[in-house]
DNA sequence: GCAGGCACCTAATTCAAATTAGAACATCGA
DNA sequence: TCGATGTTCTAATTTGAATTAGGTGCCTGC
């Protein structure tokens, strides 16, 4: 059997007590002798203490497990992942932070819809709180747990913040505008934008990024287009450059290869032709065809921020409308140069 | 806050002991009133009741959580993860037996080599038990834990099962065996095998496959190599099939495509002139540059039987020695053809 | 010689649930 | 009507550590 502060207060010839408060360093505060102390510790040391964690977290009231909820599978089945990223940055914050993550697999069990709430077994609040990474379609049981003063922090997209918790995302629109100054500076006069074919925040943001870019820098737009998944038409390519566009910005990254493809066969040269900057993340460098100049979306940093952001709200640190926008980073790369 | 059962006690004008006794399904075995009962049960639903994992672990109950152990980051920041089909499966496996998994990412705040000790944060005990994959560095904390009782179930390689728990694994021996009797149906006589320069039991046990196989089927080794990560030089593919080798067995699958650029450059046709078979699961399809015929490693089964094992053996249906080899499939690809 | 204060330590309680050992009452057979 | 058996529930304890509220003895100052 494992060795309680019991068994190191016999030795010790001290309380629980005693031994609990110089195991905690509180020797100082309560005015622990040191020769007390030094025969406590000798005796933890000879008997391999080693503290109930368990025990701790009763007292403590805290569990320090942080729930992740995705509704869908979390170790994702395609390698293309919008989650992966995000994870790989929650895991790191739970360990910096010494918290260990629930994964609540048990709401999948039910066919249909996973539930958060899941027949009145409500498993989430094992946990301290929870991090709920994108879409939601749950809001009005997000609402249910909120009132009941349950702990959520949101990470990417939050179509009504609704004050249920705070979140984290990335400054979309910052990025972009900030992509409209380096082609203004660049000496591009003409741009085009090639949007992906729906509507949810961190596009709309992109695209607000851009209008304002736009008019900050003084730029003409010669096309944009939001119609397909995977990319233009060839004609839309040439169209574009014909009415003068030298730079073009992509919101997905996926769209950037058919954009390479369409240029190739109108004979237009990237950079030398038409500039090409991707909005995104490249979600697999291996599979791309060139090294795009893109805007990465710190989506680890986001998740690893989140632990911190909930740990922070769980003690009240931040209020339910509190919310983080972290900056996206240009990365450079071979598809972006001055105007010709 | 959070109601107790005290709570629910309370409201249902009955002691603690019997609203536990109900929640815990023990009507039947203490006799409580059906009309006891259901007062209970409407006042648990009514105040939202949801145990404590925190109380429940300490005084040893159940918390339907089952722990995940990887001695590393678990969301792999490398694509090529070992890890990622086995969780694929672990998370399929709760789903299906309704757990929940909790990723002891604490363990990993201390510098240094992750301890399941850890200067006194074992929290592994909040979960039923534990699930733990891949190579193991901490034999002496295991032991301990076992010792106490904590019920694990490894996944993978094992090298000293030491009768700590059960484990999963995949028939890396059979696997090959029945690869040297394909290879031998189709007319070779003559194979070679490339493995990679570790000696973890995966790979031992695919060479005593291989070993047995040759005997058994009466062929001849033309050539083995042991010396490389990425692949064999061109020299050793040139001086094999020079030997009479018409099949090569490839124990890892990022080596497949060197032996691909190694034999265009020394012009051999695969599967014409050598026929080819992968040992180990294609990690990533899309960057494979063929359609290579190969074993697959059951992983993801692998986790999803390891989740059910682990209950099992909570269960005390298995012993701590039981374990399980789960069969590779054999995947027909455009690399593997009958000598010519 | 007695209040006040400090140094040093402990008993008892708390956290939320599970469990053990019975208690209170009814019923039944002899 | 007495013991035996059952039914239905509860008081008290346990888990391991943290904390609150003291308690004891010694010294100081007046």
């Amino acid at each position: 059997m494992r060795p309680r502060q019991s068994d190191i207060a016999r030795l010790a010839r001290v309380s629980q007590t005693t031994v609990s408060l110089t195991l905690n360093g509180k020797t100082a505060e309560y005015g622990i002798n040191r020769a007390t102390e030094e025969r406590i510790m000798s005796a933890a040391r000879e008997l391999g203490y080693v503290p109930n964690v368990t025990a701790r977290a009763l007292r403590g009231g805290r569990n320090c497990l942080l729930g992740v909820h995705a509704y869908e599978s979390l170790f994702p089945t395609s390698r293309e992942s919008y989650y992966e990223e995000i994870l790989v940055g929650i895991e790191q914050g739970a360990i910096r932070t010494g918290q260990d993550l629930v994964l609540f697999t048990s709401v999948h069990s039910g066919q249909g819809r996973a539930s958060i709430f899941d027949g009145g077994r409500n498993r989430l609040k094992i946990a301290d709180g929870t991090l709920i990474i994108g879409f939601d379609q749950h809001d009005d049981e997000l609402v249910r747990l909120a009132e009941e003063g349950f702990p959520f922090v949101f990470i990417g997209r939050r179509e009504k913040p609704a004050a249920l918790g705070p979140y984290v995302t990335a400054d979309y629109v910052g990025a972009v505008r900030s992509v409209a100054a380096q082609v203004r500076a660049l000496g591009h006069r003409r741009v085009a934008y090639l949007g992906l074919p729906d509507y949810i925040e961190p596009r709309l943001e992109r695209r607000e990024g851009f209008a304002r870019g736009v008019e900050e820098h003084d730029l003409t737009v010669a096309g944009q287009s939001f119609g397909h998944l995977e990319g233009p038409h060839e004609r839309w390519v040439q169209e574009m450059v014909e009415s003068g566009a030298t730079a073009l910005l992509v919101e997905g990254s996926a769209q950037l290869e058919t954009v390479a493809q369409r240029c190739d066969a109108a004979g237009l040269r990237i950079p030398d032709d038409l500039s090409v900057i991707g909005l995104d993340s490249i979600t697999d460098p291996a599979t791309s065809s060139r090294h795009w100049t893109h805007v990465r979306v710190p989506r680890r940093e986001m998740g690893s921020r989140a632990v911190e952001l909930l740990l922070e709200f769980i003690d009240g640190v931040h209020g339910p409308a509190y919310h983080e926008r972290l900056p996206c980073t240009f990365e450079e790369g071979e598809t972006f140069c001055p105007r010709s």
